[in-house]
DNA sequence: GTATAATTTAGACCGATTCTAAATTTAGAA
DNA sequence: TTCTAAATTTAGAATCGGTCTAAATTATAC
């Protein structure tokens, strides 16, 4: 559980004047408590241990209502649910093309972003998404090879 | 209509045994003439006009098969639908948070994502999302602001 | 030609998310 | 307190991208 994060996203729902509910509080909670990118239907289930009735609008209310405040980032993959990022600070999401698990890397440098003065684009936050394939499944996939089995484009 | 483009993705697909149908012609042939990001549904529309029979899945087959060789690729952003690009080399994409519209501009400097030999994770490409504000949204937010119009988180 | 595989089609289906309308809770004023 | 208005929650319906299915068509290899 990182209490200071719950208690940072805390002030800033006070600060906009949003009231911290029994079930908001509990959403919160889990999401201050694991380090994985959990779906919104992950959260859901883990919120309906403490609250059997909560309703998915409800869930689905607070997350958006997190994103919008910068609190949470959205990560679309198109083969499912959209996952969120408790962590906004720059990083890459190294994007796993076969399980889907993301996991976090530091940038080793800031990214580079030509010709914005003429443009006039005034870039608010940058996310950098790598896709490719994790440990694990390299693993798999050379196992799976091993056994015989085919794999195409 | 990128000439070059279209007769490259067709040496491609043809170098993977993959069929050149009337119909997957006219979707080549439509995203080769767009210098939008196009959702499937626009590619559909489109190319109905050419094919008024064409069904659905054979539009989402054809983009799902470009995206898995690397010719488009996909982005998707909150407000519903997935966008191809079919602007594979490396780039970073200016994403309007108040209309949505998506520009290309070049990375100055290439991406340094660490820690990735310690991780095991093999990179396979890498998008860069910028979200901001275009031009266009930028100079009408300011004179509606000057009409006096309020804006909330 | 004939067999075989690839492709296309309409429409059914699926699953994530949003919407709706009614009930409940809350904050603040009286 | 009690009242009122606004915010919030809820179950379930609705929506909407996208995928799947099964039959028909088309192309390829022999």
């Amino acid at each position: 559980m990182n209490e200071q994060r719950l208690q940072e996203w805390q002030r800033v729902l006070e600060r906009h004047g949003i009231r911290m509910t029994p079930q908001r509080e509990a959403i919160l909670r889990h999401l201050a408590s694991t380090r994985t990118h959990p779906t919104a239907q992950e959260v859901f289930d883990a919120v309906r241990a403490a609250f059997p009735h909560v309703g998915k609008a409800t869930v689905y209310n607070t997350l958006n209502l997190m994103a919008r405040l910068g609190l949470l980032v959205e990560l679309k993959r198109k083969d499912g649910a959209v996952r969120y990022e408790t962590d906004v600070s720059p990083h890459v999401n190294l994007i796993c093309l076969r399980c889907g698990q993301v996991e976090d890397a530091p940038l080793s440098a800031p990214v580079q972003v030509g010709a914005l003065e003429e443009r006039g684009f005034e870039i608010h936050h940058v996310r950098v998404d790598a896709y490719g394939y994790c440990a694990r499944c390299r693993r798999e996939m050379t196992s799976d090879a091993e056994e015989g089995e085919k794999r195409h484009v």
